[in-house]
DNA sequence: TGTAAGTAACTTAGCGCTGAGATACTTTAT
DNA sequence: ATAAAGTATCTCAGCGCTAAGTTACTTACA
């Protein structure tokens, strides 16, 4: 048994047997397991005429609270993508008319952006898809394997600092 | 012990109890770790004026054979993404001239790419310090952790037709 | 042999993101 | 009270990618 990263991993110890090439064959595969799953979660989305930034925002907000309401701030660091990105994804969005932007009351710098009846609607439709794709996606593993392999990376996640907030 | 991905799962089963969000503790912890990798990996690429679409071009010139060449469809396999994306890759590695393109002599519409002295040079001195990158990002894990991992990552990708070429 | 289908590489419009910077408001310190 | 520092959001140029389509060549077959 033998995947592509397998592959990679002989050609360097071949063309360089001086370097050991073993970080590649978690990496390379993380790197390679991330492309393919956004892909195919990528297919579904588009079934609903929506993309996996604006899913991710819809989802952040549906989550978040009984209003369904965060800052753009606070998207923004549930997102791992810089202010601008949101600026514009919640552009799209409003546009669309899937949330609001009403200034706050007690921050006049401040904005918060809510999901409309509209966008709730449809997150609440997308959702169960979206996580019947990725059980489809992990079915080659078995349960036990599954968390398994959850726990490793949450402990990878916790050294490098990833934190609750 | 919580990450962020737990903080998320908490707030799902808070608003959506109907709903099973385990894959996501695969998935989310997946798509978070990879997006951290690549943005250290990123700073390392940085310091010798690479980013990840060059290295990956350099890389896999230089580890294919010992002539450190292959055809523009050839890396495209091997990098996941389009040929449009390759051909411009290879234009801005032309111009730094890092790769030379040269007609193929018994195919009119191929093309062979080959790594220069000077691209060897280069990846050759950026290639330990990218492992070496990698290393460090998994240093929270044990060397029997590791392995584990990246066997369940290649029974992962071999159960979505992840295959050697 | 001629032509249709297939293949390799390239071109380009459009898209979303980053990084830098601008704007407007709030907090802190004097 | 006022200036300086800090914070929240937005704007925009530039970048690399995708998707669709183009060009040039090769292969298969009628």
């Amino acid at each position: 048994m033998a995947d592509h990263v397998d592959l990679v991993l002989e050609q360097w110890r071949a063309r360089r047997p001086d370097i050991d090439p073993s970080p590649m064959g978690v990496i390379g595969r993380l790197s390679r397991l991330s492309a393919l799953f956004d892909a195919e979660l990528r297919r579904n989305f588009a079934k609903y005429e929506l993309d996996r930034a604006s899913f991710d925002v819809l989802a952040t907000l549906r989550r978040s609270n009984a209003e369904h309401s965060l800052t753009p701030a606070g998207l923004m660091h549930s997102s791992m993508v810089t202010s601008g990105a949101i600026s514009q994804r919640l552009d799209r969005l409003e546009t669309r008319g899937l949330v609001t932007r009403t200034p706050s009351e007690t921050d006049g710098r401040g904005v918060q952006v809510t999901l409309t009846a509209k966008g709730l609607k449809l997150i609440d439709k997308v959702l169960p898809t979206h996580v019947d794709t990725e059980a489809q996606l992990l079915s080659g593993l078995s349960t036990p394997e599954r968390d398994h392999l959850a726990a490793l990376l949450r402990t990878l996640l916790e050294s490098l600092g990833d934190k609750r907030d």
